[in-house]
DNA sequence: TTGAAAGCGGTACCAG
DNA sequence: CTGGTACCGCTTTCAA
């Protein structure tokens, strides 16, 4: 009855805006501006004034209509393509929270591959996000990417395009391929596979080369490259029943952790090989699942909050320096022995979380 | 011909405003404005003539300007805070491309535990979303919800908060957790475990009570009624070791997924029990994990799409009726039935993704 | 159908 | 420090 009435009425109730609380407080509406711009010439008597009758009467600064004027939204677009990966989704929670607070909202811009993936941006340039900060690691292509930073401050996440003058941070790729590739061989392993996700993006091309002239560097037998065709599970379990198959691998380095997975879970299930004795086996980035006891997987972490306080950085430098140059960062990460390739017992000794510095100095 | 180029060149770095464009075609600014208005009254021709001018010069309205005026943000807002459980990001996503095929961005809003919820909201009134989606299970109260969605259309997705009048969609988690019942019961199992997930949300305890009184309307005995304490792979576990200690339950129901993978893991690796014959172990969601064939995991399918299509629907409905009461709706899911309850060979027969006829009907 | 003009709710510069 | 006032770029009457 009134209730249905108070509701439809409250719907159609517009807010306070700052004239109006100007004219309750009866001082200009400026003012009213002032006391919510911190930094601005305002007695302090005056700003909690205002400040004091805004929260009483519910008052909130309309974003739009700043944008409008200071032609800046405080919006970063984040263009994503692949939740499926359990690292993206720890990785962009922390990043939204890392923009949040410098103030930045997050617009997420999901973008899926094949349809026209510029048309799927326009929405990027309408909504006049003051930065791009692009997660996917695949999809966009070097034109797209910059189309959609042009004129902005914008940041590549795990991804770098050469001939791009873009700003990135990512991982150290090339660290970590080869920490792994010296753990095998520390761990006296001479006949090693490698297993590809996406082979054209350059997280895996990365990790690839390196570990591969690693492994040649130190003398070991590069036994399978195996082109996985994606990050997932299902590519890992067939690319461990191809290995099996070879029986002559005694360490696997898969280009992520899911793969990796799949992988552990078709030697030991299926090719019913002992993991490690028989089959080393290491991931990339230091997904929830290579704690789970089952996998207890060796892998190399990726410095997640390494990176997103970087890319929020660089999203602010950029922001108050629209000429700075582009750079291209990677960022250390770590290498974190788990049970897949040394087993339970040496486990103790070496601890969980750090690296032997025998291990890792090879 | 000179004359274009003069105007790309002098659009480098200010975009093109409806203004100029309409002097360099000598129209008024409300015509072009009419042009971009579906159902605008403007003669074809004119249309059609600025479209491709504005293509030419690569023009395109701004959406903060449109905003202010129409008073329409074309934002929804998300707000999420776990997305642990692979669960959310595979909905998160969905949701996020259907709202898209309506012209409605996402704008995340990732809220952490305890600190000042509402604060973490301000911005969710100042950017003037249309819409609010809260994905969060838990974090908000009631009273924090009805602050964050009124005055705005507003759906709750898999969570319920009954004393509030504000529009809920989810799965039925009833139909679920009887189901799960019901394959137990059909499977010949008489003495059941439930684990729960974090307790006090709506999803845990809909699937506990309704899975609770099915196991005793079957004359079932209740082992086990274990307080997980959160949705994670370790407190699966761990309830998985308690479980096995008490030594008395043939069947497990794990509040989702994740749980279940926990516990599976605790049960065949240390506590050496066989999965399913000494024990039956079935899930919640259907997330990617249960189709690994180290798992292949039975499990109540949440209907996604139709979650997804039916949250849409009713922003949409509430954002042309603002009148439009408040409605709580459960959605039909499906009982998959993997090895994890019925063994390898009669999964041959029952075929994977069917539930049986049989068992289902019980 | 079309153009002129009045907002939408702030910001920022200017004079006092 | 404060108030007045031109915008920001688009939508939407209101006349013509």
């Amino acid at each position: 009855m009134t209730k249905a009435e108070d509701d439809v009425a409250s719907l159609r109730h517009k807010p306070l805006t700052a004239r109006e609380l100007a004219r309750l407080l009866g001082v200009s509406q400026s003012a009213v501006s002032r006391a919510f711009t911190p930094g601005s010439s305002i007695t302090p008597e005056l700003r909690q004034r205002i400040l004091k009758a805004a929260a009483e009467l519910n008052y909130h600064p309309n974003a739009i209509a700043s944008m409008l004027s200071k032609r800046r939204s405080n919006i970063a677009g984040i263009v994503v393509s692949e939740m499926q990966n359990p690292f993206y989704p720890t990785l962009i929670e922390k990043l939204s929270r890392g923009l949040q607070r410098v103030r930045l909202q997050s617009l997420m811009f999901n973008i899926t591959r094949g349809s026209n993936v510029e048309e799927q941006l326009v929405a990027l340039r309408q909504y006049n996000v003051d930065a791009v900060i692009i997660i996917s690691a695949t999809v966009l292509s070097g034109a797209s990417v910059r189309w959609a930073t042009e004129g902005r401050a914008a940041v590549l996440v795990n991804r770098t395009i050469p001939d791009l003058s873009v700003t990135s941070v990512s991982c150290d790729n090339v660290e970590g391929a080869r920490a792994i590739a010296d753990h095998f061989h520390a761990l006296g392993r001479h006949r090693v596979s490698y297993v590809a996700g996406l082979a054209h993006t350059s997280t895996n091309l990365e990790r690839q080369n390196a570990f591969v002239t690693r492994v040649a560097e130190l003398g070991m037998r590069l036994v399978h490259c195996i082109a996985g065709g994606e990050y997932s599970y299902d590519a890992g379990y067939r690319a461990g029943l191809d290995i099996a198959r070879g029986k002559d691998t005694d360490a696997v380095f898969f280009a992520n952790d899911i793969l990796a997975a799949g992988g552990f879970d078709a030697l030991t299930e299926i090719a019913k090989l002992r993991v490690p004795e028989d089959i080393a086996i290491a991931g990339f980035d230091d997904v929830a699942l290579t704690r789970w006891p089952h996998y207890s997987l060796t892998t190399f972490r990726q410095p997640v909050d390494a990176i997103v306080d970087k890319t929020v950085d660089l999203i602010m430098q950029q922001l108050s320096d629209a000429t700075l140059p582009s750079s291209h960062n990677a960022l250390s990460g770590e290498l974190i022995i788990r049970h897949s390739t040394v087993g339970k017992q040496p486990l103790e000794i070496i601890g969980e979380n750090k690296p032997s510095p025998l291990t890792n100095s090879l």
